[in-house]
RNA sequence: GGGGCGGUAGUUCAACUUGGUUAGAGCACCGGCCUGUCACGCCGGAAGUUGCGGGUUCGAGUCCCGUCCGCCCCGCCA
């Protein structure tokens, strides 16, 4: 090695030494004689000295130095004074007396400046050049917290029994769900392999196989439009178990969470996490991911609007439901407007605003379409007191659940009461295989096909669709959705039911899921999984905003990278070898 | 597909509300001074197609239209 020390480790103990480091100049002081350098690499920083009375023509050499040169130096390592110790670094108390000097590469001057601790710099900049902008401290910090959790999870997981296992990335496209990535076949023209959007159908395959116990730090691919928690890849951890019901899951899910936390950023997790049904979670938060890192609790007051006919509008299919949301000490004008236009964002149906007055008596301008008791009524639910707000929505269930989540996350937003209060867990449970669709009442699929239904509500599959409670459950925390699994269908039979009831004809199951209805008439066992994402996982354990700051090499909103231009034409030649040809150029044209 | 915010010096921002002479500041960069700094300090300098195209106007960074790029949200993500 070119150094015999990292530039982070340099320390009391190593006073009166030589030694050699290499780095990046990151900052540095000239005082005109003495000369002060922050030489970084991955592991910190030193603070090197250069004094011109010891070696003029190094101190020269040194002072020409500009930031990001990388360089090799090597000296002897010295207390500081000692009123000028920093204990705020790991390196504070020394610094390193060069005597040598070798300039390894040097830097053009950065496009941006990398001595600024915070990343605030435009985002497309910093991704054209993230080579520089992942020299950064910050996110060093974020690619090693990223490393440490997954050997975490692989150290975790391991112990228990589970082995690794890669799956395809070339596989068969399945148009349902989410729109693939595709890849033409050259050997076979007119054909196309996809990219995985996860790995469901192999690691079930893999329990047919009798693998038992399989994960895998697995790349998906969906092609649909991007957030700051949606990527066109990200990675999932995998986990699939044979003969495992949900506490089976659960427990494997907490421990290996657990470890990649303690691992990860030295935070103990409490385990086991509380649990919430769906319904519990819409009618108490209005989200199937609540934050419960803060109250502000719905009352549900649906028997209040009961012959109402607000319970009537917008829902002709299903059932109406209403809710309350007290906050204590109520909202200014100002806040309210926010909130309100936070809700109306999402359109229908409205929220309506109340206050509660003096010897509690209930104001607000929706109050006159509602007979004299509703005030009452009203205060008795919520429990108010005099100077709260109440905000009450009512419609159907899963709307008017909704859009007071909406208006509970604003409001908890604008009074600022979110802050980082640790990491509230979550299992949300019970969902239902089946959702509505509020325009035509048809039934839509909540989750994907393989999820098993209860065992006793099987039998309404066909009859009453909405009925059906599923088996799946997902791991929240903090309001983020951070993965969902279920207890799978492992019987073939019930598996072609479900397949109908999500609406494919017996054809369609045959050439897309045929292969795998087959592979559950040869002895599979029951099993269960999840898929936990893990760029969100690294996400929340940093604090972060956005995955992309978690991924080494992410693409922007438009899934395209400033970097290395992808994606980019391809020429005449390669596409005839896959025989394609182009309808349009696109808007670039060429 | 829809809504919102943004794009001004290498960079982070100001000037835009109310159109008006030469578009400013911090950091970075260049030059000079400075021997214990750690956001070092002081003096000076260079640095701009105001994303791009069009329009209105005597005059546009500023107003209007279009377009590109980035970010945030809705739809979408079985």
């Amino acid at each position: 090695m070119l150094r015999t020390h990292t530039c982070g480790e340099l320390n009391e103990r190593n006073v009166g030494a030589e030694a050699t480091l290499c780095g990046w100049v990151w900052k540095s002081r000239d005082l005109g004689g003495v000369l002060f350098v922050d030489l970084r690499d991955r592991y910190g920083f030193t603070q090197l000295v250069v004094d011109p009375a010891v070696d003029k023509e190094l101190h020269e050499a040194a002072s020409k130095l500009k930031g990001e040169d990388v360089v090799r130096v090597a000296g002897e390592v010295r207390l500081r004074p000692e009123e000028q110790r920093r204990d705020d670094v790991p390196t504070g108390a020394v610094e390193l007396h060069v005597r040598k000097l070798e300039v390894l590469a040097r830097a053009k001057t950065p496009p941006f400046n990398l001595a600024e601790e915070e990343l605030e710099v435009h985002e497309d900049l910093r991704l054209e050049y993230r080579y520089l902008d992942l020299r950064r401290p910050h996110m060093q910090r974020n690619l090693a917290v990223r490393h440490r959790a997954v050997k975490a999870i692989r150290e975790y997981l391991s112990a228990r029994g589970f082995v690794e296992i890669e799956t395809p990335n070339l596989m068969r496209s399945t148009p349902e769900g989410a729109r693939d990535y595709l890849v033409p076949s050259r050997l076979h023209r007119g054909r196309f392999y996809a990219l995985p959007q996860s790995p469901q159908m192999y690691k079930q395959l893999l329990m047919a196989a009798g693998v038992d116990r399989y994960f895998q730090i697995a790349r998906c691919f969906r092609d649909e439009d991007q957030r700051a928690d949606r990527q066109p890849e990200f990675t999932q951890l995998d986990l699939e178990m044979s003969f495992a019901e949900e506490e089976d899951v659960f427990d494997v899910t907490e421990g290996v969470f657990a470890a990649s936390f303690r691992e990860g950023i030295g935070v103990e997790l409490e385990v086991p996490w509380p649990r919430l049904t769906w319904r519990e979670a819409m009618s108490r938060y209005g989200r199937d991911k609540p934050d419960t890192r803060f109250g502000l609790e719905f009352a549900d007051v649906t028997e209040l609007f009961k012959n109402s006919k607000f319970l009537e509008r917008g829902h002709k299919y299903a059932e109406g439901a209403a809710f309350a949301l007290k906050v204590p000490g109520g909202l200014t004008r100002k806040q309210l407007g926010d909130v309100e236009q936070a809700v109306t964002a999402e359109k229908f149906p409205g929220v309506m605003s109340f206050t509660v007055g003096g010897n509690g008596e209930i104001k607000g301008p929706a109050l006159k379409h509602f007979p004299g008791g509703f005030g009452k009524q009203l205060l008795k639910y919520t429990k108010g007191e005099e100077g709260d707000g109440i905000l009450v929505c009512a419609g159907e269930f899963g709307h008017a659940a909704n859009v007071l989540g909406t208006a509970r996350l604003k409001v908890a937003d604008v009074l600022d009461i979110k802050k980082e209060k640790g990491f509230n867990f979550l299992w949300v449970t019970d969902f239902p295989l089946f959702e509505r669709d509020p325009a035509t009442g048809e039934p839509v699929p909540s989750h994907h096909p393989f999820t098993s239904p209860r065992l006793e509500d099987a039998d309404k599959l066909e009859a009453a669709p909405f009925d059906v409670t599923s088996r799946a459950y997902d791991v929240t925390v903090n309001g983020v959705e951070l993965g969902s699994g279920s207890v799978r269908i492992h019987d073939a039979a019930l598996q072609r039911r479900v397949f109908k009831a999500f609406g494919y004809s017996d054809e369609e199951i045959e050439a897309r899921f045929g292969f795998f209805l087959r592979a559950l008439e040869y002895g599979t066992p029951p099993h269960a999984g999840i898929a936990p994402g893990l760029d969100r996982w690294v996400m929340v354990m940093r604090g972060e905003r956005s995955i992309r700051d978690v991924i080494a090499f992410p693409k922007t909103l438009r899934a395209s990278s400033p970097m290395d231009g992808s994606p980019a034409p391809v020429a005449r030649e390669q596409l005839d070898e896959l025989g394609l040809t182009l309808k349009d150029e696109g808007p670039e044209g060429k």
